[in-house]
DNA sequence: TTGTCATGCCTCAAGCCTTGAGGTATACCC
DNA sequence: GGGTATACCTCAAGGCTTGAGGCATGACAA
């Protein structure tokens, strides 16, 4: 969909469905899941900082992630992980996701069947 | 994703790619198109008409879509259609569309290889 | 010592999209 | 006359990603 600055095409819900997805594997911190989602997806998302961190906090607001500090080599790290409510959310995410692709499939493919002239 | 008000989860870009779509194989009328998409996803998506009215003039004045009158019973309807540019535009849709389904796909299966232990 | 880079956290305005409700007008039927 | 379906349109609200920016530490080279 050519060069949208903001609100790309299909990515909506993308990264909180990702992140709740690594976080529901192992705990991770911001910092490192900039890079995990990156590599997960094979290149093709880059989420940045400023889209991941609003949505770990919103997420664990929300009782779906909990965190906890560690301490690294004097450094402080915020390490996230997925409650059960969390990875509920995702099956859920998942679920919802698989729907709209097979949606758009059928729609993108046949479609338009049932209403034989609609006109 | 629960139960958003707007901006629903994964929904970002559909509706215009599915109006290029469907405006690819026939002319249509955005009435006609409201209900078009709501059969050809099978009830999936509803996407209202103060989403695919705006829709279609934007794609009409990016040159996307050509649009014509027609006088039916006395009824006027604006009919409109995929141009070369269009479906040019929805061959590019389809591809990325394509690239963040195997991109969400491969990260929610395994994911994560290629960097064994960032920690 | 100074500079720079990677790490690690965070915030913010801008820009875009769907929702849901609302408004107008004609045609048809009872 | 009233109700319903058709057919067009607009608008505020809410939500999301982007991209840039700000802080602070540790390591490493010049």
């Amino acid at each position: 969909m050519g060069e949208r600055k903001s609100n790309p095409a299909f990515l909506n819900g993308i990264p909180e469905m990702l992140i709740l997805q690594l976080l529901s594997r192992r705990a991770m911190y911001g910092y490192e899941l900039v890079q995990a989602i990156t590599a997960a997806s094979r290149e093709e998302f880059e989420f940045g900082e400023g889209c991941v961190y609003p949505i770990l906090h919103r997420l664990e607001s929300q009782g779906l992630l909990k965190s906890a500090k560690e301490s690294v080599s004097g450094r402080v790290r915020v390490v996230y992980c997925a409650t059960p409510r969390g990875k509920a959310q995702l099956a859920q995410s998942v679920g919802s996701w698989q729907r709209v692709v097979t949606a758009v499939n059928h729609a993108l493919q046949g479609g338009e069947r049932g209403r034989p002239g609609l006109a």
